[in-house]
RNA sequence: GCGAUUAUGGUGAAGUGGUUAACACGCUAGGUUGUGGUCCUAGUAUGCGUGGGUUCGAUCCCCACUAAUCGCC
């Protein structure tokens, strides 16, 4: 079946919205945050460890298995979720951000991209048919429209060419969707022009897709441009169905984006900064390897119920990041995600009580202090 | 006890008779937003074993001392 999504009930003083989603591998409330596992696993975390920070929903990404190790062996292994042993929900990205990162603009033809793989620079083409029937084989429960993100600044000019192919794109690729069981998301673009980015929202809803995410953000623009961007396309999605916005994970910038009437988040940020020893905290993001954490033996967060904070403290994780031990790494990804879906449970809550300002207010205190 | 070799930052080391002593690691501090999986940026020896000498000038040349390593007795 394809996704459903509930709205439960909307604050009072924003665009906050609180809804739950069904589908096919179970239902979860939003907002939520998505953690991000490119490669078919959230990188250092066992499915278990995902369920157990709250993860409603994952994302993995068709360019990096389309090349390794290809949408046949994972169709073969009985779809995505059996492959990796993942038993929630599971969105796919379409491959667009990694367009953006790879291709230069003059390789942007209307078929579809030219560009290097990052593994061994050969030639590689994709389109939008190739990206859908890709993700119809990995047979994740949410596919997302193959679009182009482009960089910040762009041009009026060439953002309202952009904004037209991508258009097209989404036709293309909904006209060649056919799993039944997968549905299928458009992506909102047009930089940071108004018009741009309503005409983008109106045309994409039109082609009627299952759910809508807002794209290129995080590309490099000013948090105050990032926030304007959501609203000039929010007021022209539909209230019945799902809001994303892509590759945002900031805190604040999730706290900004649900006052906005966002629904789902994705980021590769807890889990990277994980990886070079940070930690989101109440008080603010800090770096574990400061000379300052030598001989503390109290836990990341005292205010934090994950598996990191009950069991470890700060001077060993810091003793494991310096001597480059991936177990460290595990400690605090499984900290960052579980820092974050607790934030959108707190936001969650705030919803409920029509507390969402305030919620932010005191949030900003403490997180700045 | 004798002989040889070597002594440069936290570590491994490069280097030259004359402005700010290379590089790497480590360390210190930042960065990271639909992940090109240990990455990027910056800082880090007022000093070249100790004491003398030669020289306009010595980390670099000479002498002594000290220490380390190897070999011999």
């Amino acid at each position: 079946m394809k996704i459903k999504y509930n709205l439960i009930k909307k604050e009072k003083n924003t665009k906050g919205r609180l809804g739950i989603l069904d589908t096919n591998y179970g239902s979860f409330s939003t907002p939520m945050f998505m953690p991000v596992g490119t490669r078919a696993t959230v990188k250092t975390l066992s499915p278990e460890e995902l369920y157990e920070v709250g993860s409603g929903i994952i994302l993995a990404n068709t360019y990096h298995l389309w090349l390794r190790p290809g949408e046949d062996i994972i169709d073969k292994a009985g779809g995505l979720h059996k492959f990796m042993n993942y038993k929630g929900p599971i969105l796919t990205d379409c491959g667009g951000f990694q367009v953006f990162s790879l291709a230069k603009p003059k390789d942007i033809v209307e078929d579809g991209v030219h560009f290097k793989s990052h593994i061994d620079g050969s030639k590689l083409f994709l389109t939008p048919e190739m990206s859908i029937q890709i993700q119809n084989k990995l047979d994740s429960d949410i596919a997302m429209s193959f679009d182009e993100c482009p960089g910040f600044p762009s041009t009026y000019e060439y953002m309202k060419e952009s904004v037209e192919r991508t258009l097209r794109w989404a036709k293309r690729g909904k006209l060649v969707h056919n799993n039944e069981r997968q549905s299928l998301f458009g992506i909102v673009q047009g930089g940071e022009y108004p018009d741009l980015r309503k005409y983008s929202a109106i045309e994409t809803v039109k082609l009627n897709f299952d759910g809508y995410s807002i794209g290129g953000t995080s590309v490099g623009e000013d948090k105050k441009t990032m926030y304007e961007m959501i609203d000039y396309a929010i007021p022209y999605l539909p209230e019945d169905k799902v809001r994303y916005l892509m590759g945002v994970g900031d805190p604040l910038d999730i706290i900004e984006g649900v006052i906005r009437g966002v629904d789902i988040f994705d980021c590769v940020l807890p889990t990277r900064i994980a990886r070079h020893g940070n930690a989101f905290t109440r008080n603010g993001k800090i770096n574990i390897k400061n000379l300052q954490y030598k001989e503390d033996f109290t836990s990341l967060d005292e205010t934090c119920d994950c598996y990191t904070c009950k069991n470890y403290t700060k001077a060993y994780i810091r003793h494991l990041i310096m001597v480059d031990e991936t177990f460290g790494a595990r400690l605090l990804s499984i900290h960052n995600i579980r820092f974050l879906i607790k934030l959108t449970e707190d936001l969650r809550e705030a919803i409920k009580t029509d507390t969402l300002l305030s919620y932010k207010e005191n949030f900003i205190e403490k997180y700045h202090a």
